[in-house]
Parts: C-alpha cells; structure tokens; sequence
DNA sequence: CATAGGTTTTAACCTCGGTTAATGATCGAA
DNA sequence: TTCGATCATTAACCGAGGTTAAAACCTATG
C-alpha cells in the first residue's frame, strides 16, 4: 500500500469555513491535515495574549502537531482557515505505525520529513541570519502569492514583526526600485 | 539490518583537532556525521562576513548538510571543531538507500527525522516568539552544559545577537533573581 | 445606503540591541 | 614569563522596530 492509499482509505474528508479552528494550542489532536483546497495559519499564542504566525498552509501542503499526534502531549499551536478549507483528516499513529511494517509507506514518511525538515531549515536561517526587512524581501521574491492572500496583520506576525513595523519596512521597500 | 550496525559497517571513524573543519559552506559534502564525543559548531557565514551559528553539536546527536546530501547541491553551513571530537562519517545516500529497501533502516530514519523535525520546530519557536533575553534565560535554564563549554562570542551568535549584546543580557539577567 | 468592525497608515515616543572603540582579562605558544 | 591574540566588558551613539493612539480606509451585513 502506498501513502496516498492509505491517507485516501483510512483519512476523513473535511470542509472548514473561513475563521473556524482544526485545532486549538494546549487540547490535544493527534490528526494529521492533507490540505487539498484553501489557505490556513498556524500561530502560536503567549501567555500575553501575543500571536506569532509560525506558518502558512495551502493545496498540497501537510500539517499537524508533531507534539501532540507524535509525542502524545497538547498542540503547540493552533491551527485556523483563512479561507474555506478541504482537507483529509488522518490519525498520525496509523500511518506511523503502518510505517513501521510497510516499506512504501515509511519512504513516503522519509520524504514527507525530509522535505519538511528542509523548510524549517530555511525558515531558521531566514530569522537567524536576516533581518525583518530581508526577510520581507525574500518572501515578496519567493511567495509572493502568500502576500496576496492574507492580511498585514497576519503577514507581520510571520515575519517576526508588527503590523505597525511592517507598514514600515513595506514603505522603506516599495520606495526602493533595486528589487 | 539495524542502523547503528550499517553506520558502524559502512561509516568510518574520524578524529578531528579543536579548530579543523569538517565541511565548509559553499562545498559540497555528501555525508552525515555521528558525533561519538567532543563538541562541534555549525555555522553560517554571510556575503558581508558575518557569522551565525545554527547549532551545536554534541555526543551522540547527528549532523549533515540536507542542502548537500540530500538535494545535491552545495553544504548551506559550515561545521567545525570546538573541541577535539570524534565521529563516523557515513555517505547520506548509502543510509538513504539503505532505507528504501530496508524496513529498519527506514524506521531509524523515520525516528531520527521525527526527533530532528522537533528540535528544529522549538527553534523556530524560540526565535519566532521570544526576545533575545528570554532566549538566554531558556537556555541557562535547559541546556547550561552549552553555556559552559562555549564561548561568548559563539553563543551569542547561536542566540542571534552580538557578543555586546549579549554581555548586556546576562548583566540584567544575572543582576535580576527572579531565575 | 449606513454603520460597525477590521485593516492599514502615520506620528510620537521609547527600548533593545547594533556598531565602534577602548580597556581589561585570559589563554597559548615560544 | 612574556608577547600576541582572542575574549569579555563597558561606554557612547545610533537605528530598527515596539508601543500607543489617532486617523483613514475597507468591506460586510442589516
């Protein structure tokens, strides 16, 4: 059996309205998200009340909370639609533990992880090296289509800045024709 | 066959003097290195010269360019010896390989790319959600053993500010009781 | 329409950390 | 032991972005 076999066979489909939660930071979910259609945001939540967007996801895109679904604890972070979502739902245990005894199954995993470990690679180096306006930069460059789908407020909240910084840098960048 | 003997039969042993390198950003290298004792830095260099470090690495974790070995392309960081270490360097595809006809192989790979996945995601938390401040205090807190065997330019790179800054930090945190 | 709620911009003020440079402290090698 | 080099601290100045608040803009719904 391969993954998408087994994500089609054992996953339920879902439909989520624009504003309505997958799941929530501190309860725990032990799915995992096959995105087919629409826009989430996962974001964490301080003991302020701050919100900090750790991440954008659309069609294609897989998502869940390694530290509920894997290490059996609560979600770090809440999961939210921007705009009506499609998504498959599946238990994180079944295809880990189909993993375990299914060849094809565990290189799906292999590479599902190794490409996701990939992107955070990226996004580390995007905060530890670069500052809020290259970041800005980069993103306009690379993922333009994320800046046309949510709002600022969002948008500065993945960036690591505020709303008010990132009105800011867009008008230090836009004013600015060197790209 | 298990891991740890495919990494024992195919890896070789290595011994590096404090300073020496083991790969350098913008080469290539192909391998994944099991950190058997001493104490590494990995680090990234930018255009203008300035350093970032991404990690350190100790006993018993593992560590790989994924940008060199797994994509093909050139190593994103550099990795060098703080101390005198010892590791086996192993061919990331030999494991890669390994892994897709072998169902231990795969389930290794499987829980180390899970483990990796969860350290990196609590770095992006970290560098997402908190101050430079509260970044020092957590890792005073969870890994002091680091704070000890590096210096204070290193860590203060690993934290994302400058060594000035960072002796600014700890003469408020440590002026200030309150843990 | 009209109004209420959210989004974006702007302004004023402030703070944290960057930069540069000087001074001390530490460490290693000859 | 001493000399050079690296490391840590401190000070002065600066700038990016935070905070707060007001104003301008949107856009959904009644």
């Amino acid at each position: 059996m391969n993954f998408l076999e087994l994500v089609e066979d054992k996953g339920k489909i879902i439909d989520k309205k624009k504003g309505e939660h997958i799941f929530v930071q501190g309860f725990p979910d032990t799915s995992i998200y096959f995105i087919k259609s629409g826009l989430l945001k996962a974001y964490y939540t301080t003991e302020e009340g701050k919100e900090y967007v750790k991440l954008f996801i659309m069609a294609n895109d897989v998502i869940g909370s390694l530290s509920s679904a894997y290490k059996g604890g609560l979600c770090s972070f809440s999961l939210v639609c921007l705009e009506n979502s499609n998504l498959i739902k599946i238990s994180f245990s079944v295809i880990y533990e189909h993993s375990k005894t299914d060849q094809h199954v565990a290189n799906s995993m292999v590479e599902l992880l190794l490409k996701f470990s990939m992107k955070k690679e990226k996004r580390e180096f995007e905060f530890l090296c670069l500052s809020a306006e290259k970041r800005y930069r980069q993103l306009k460059k690379e993922s333009s289509i994320i800046i046309e789908r949510v709002t600022q407020n969002d948008l500065s909240r993945y960036l690591g800045v505020t709303p008010v910084g990132l009105s800011r840098i867009k008008k230090r960048v836009n004013s600015d024709m060197t790209g």
